[in-house]
DNA sequence: GGAACAGTCTCTCTGTAGGT
DNA sequence: ACCTACAGAGAGACTGTTCC
């Protein structure tokens, strides 16, 4: 099988020489007036080229509002700041209610149990100190070699308000120094918070920190992807489409509309014309939808952690709580999962789709802890509820089981072997349910009436 | 004591959706 | 456009229990 374009870039990082030049990771046309003028102009640390034009205070970015020069051992790296104040409002909610954010048990939930890791199990909440917030923007989705990223934001809840601070690339020469500036920033205690950065964010900055000899330390960091506990929790949503996409959920849960946003797709076509021109003009709005981009994610992941705490004893209204019941039950916490999971499949204002894959995740739970009545009763439901013949099937043979099994009602298990084998699908699912009813009428005509195995 | 069964876990496959 | 995590479904292995 061939290797994807992501590994081929990491071979192609590990493969080559020391990065003696700068361009290696430049887009062709660019890079060759770069190249030029790195002939004769200082070199970092390393000895590596440091790109004059930002070697310059008034190089491009610089222009920027609330932009500054930061200085490193590989070149200078353009640095810009900006601070959302506490009492400000982000749609429906405060910017202070992201500084609410804990590092603890309820957050490790959302982040799927991968906070913690298996290195340091008592990790949280005395290992990482500091939560932050990263975004990338880049020069495309499917650049290749070519595709940079040109600007890494970082949120952070502050004792001032959520402070973002953006680490640009004036020239794609000046990427070492942007690598060790944001390495130095992250420091090594952060917990990191993203969306879709486990697919996106953290591998560009892999390849990129490869590429460059620059190992980023964002790689190394306990992460939380809030794309796939936003996944959980809203994909359920009542509202139409279902869609998990940051702007998405940004207008729905917490109330942003954004007016005037540059698109995602334009993102990449703006800096190419800010690299060739230098205007800074036109990356203001690329700087903009980032540090909304940080603030939404803070704010989504404040309301996502306050659900969770919340939820566990009073399961909200709406969908939401068979999201928050898929989340409680991942993470084991059963009783939590239990509740949601009822609300949810006996909440008649819901959908039938929704209540319906409630009514089963209980019912598999309350299996799972050897609740037999309880599941049983879940399982009805489903019936109750009607809809795909598969899912109903899955229920007649799970009450089957129960009434020939655990409370030996023979004549009712074998109601349901053979409602479900009206409903069965494909040779093999017949002949288990002419397995079962042939077993049953045997019993039947002897007349077997059994004691229950198990019971709750 | 071997066969049958229920339940759980793991693995594989497929489809979907998200980032710029 | 490209890549990948995740969910869901199905198959198979395995364990423990009960049937005959």
């Amino acid at each position: 099988m061939a290797s994807s374009s992501l590994s081929r870039l990491r071979e192609i990082a590990r493969g080559s020489g020391p990065a003696t030049d700068a361009g290696n990771a430049t887009p062709g046309e660019v890079s060759k007036s770069f190249r030029r003028e790195l002939s004769y102009e200082p070199v970092d640390d390393d000895g590596l080229p440091i790109d004059p034009r930002i070697a310059r205070p008034d190089g491009p970015g610089v222009g920027l509002a609330g932009a500054r020069m930061e200085t490193t051992a590989h070149g200078p790296c353009v640095v810009v700041d900006h601070l959302f104040e506490g009492d400000r409002s982000h749609g429906r909610v405060r910017v202070h209610e992201c500084g609410a954010v804990r590092l603890d048990d309820t957050l490790d939930l959302l982040a799927g149990r991968c906070l913690r890791g298996a290195a340091a199990p008592d990790a949280l909440p005395l290992g990482p100190t500091r939560l932050v917030y990263f975004d990338l923007e880049t020069t495309g989705l499917s650049g290749g070699a070519g595709m940079v990223a040109f600007l890494a934001g970082v949120g952070e809840w502050t004792a001032d308000g959520f402070r973002t601070t953006q680490f640009l690339l004036p020239s794609f020469a000046a990427e070492r120094a942007l690598l060790h500036a944001l390495n130095a920033y992250l420091g090594d205690d952060a917990v990191l918070v993203t969306y879709n950065g486990r697919t996106f964010d953290v591998p560009v900055m892999e390849v990129r920190g490869e590429m460059q000899r620059v190992p980023q330390v964002v790689c190394s960091l306990p992460h939380l992807d809030m794309l796939h506990a936003a996944r959980r929790l809203w994909r359920m949503s009542e509202e139409g489409d279902r869609s998990c996409r940051l702007t998405h959920l940004e207008e729905s849960v917490l109330g942003v509309g954004r007016v005037g946003d540059v698109g995602g797709f334009e993102i990449p076509a703006r800096y190419f014309q800010f690299v060739r021109g230098g205007n800074a003009a036109l990356l203001e709005p690329v700087l903009l939808h980032n540090r909304l981009d940080l603030l939404s994610l803070a704010a989504l992941t404040a309301h996502a952690q306050r659900l969770v705490c919340e939820g566990r004893e009073v399961p909200p209204g709406g969908s939401t709580a068979f999201g928050l019941g898929v989340i409680y039950d991942r993470g084991g916490w059963v009783e939590p999962a239990l509740k949601c999971y009822r609300s949810a499949a006996e909440d008649h204002w819901q959908t039938r789709d929704l209540r319906r894959a409630a009514a089963r995740s209980l019912a598999r739970l309350l299996r799972r802890q050897r609740r037999f009545e309880e599941a049983a009763a879940a399982w009805r439901l489903v019936l109750q509820l009607g809809g795909r013949p598969q899912l109903l099937r899955e229920a007649r043979e799970a009450l089957a089981i129960h009434h020939e099994h655990r409370v030996g009602q023979l004549e009712e298990a074998r109601r349901h072997a053979v409602a479900g084998a009206e409903q069965a699908i494909g040779r093999g699912e017949r002949e288990q349910f002419s397995r079962r009813l042939a077993r049953l009428e045997r019993k039947l005509a002897r007349g077997a009436v059994r004691p229950a195995l198990w019971t709750d």
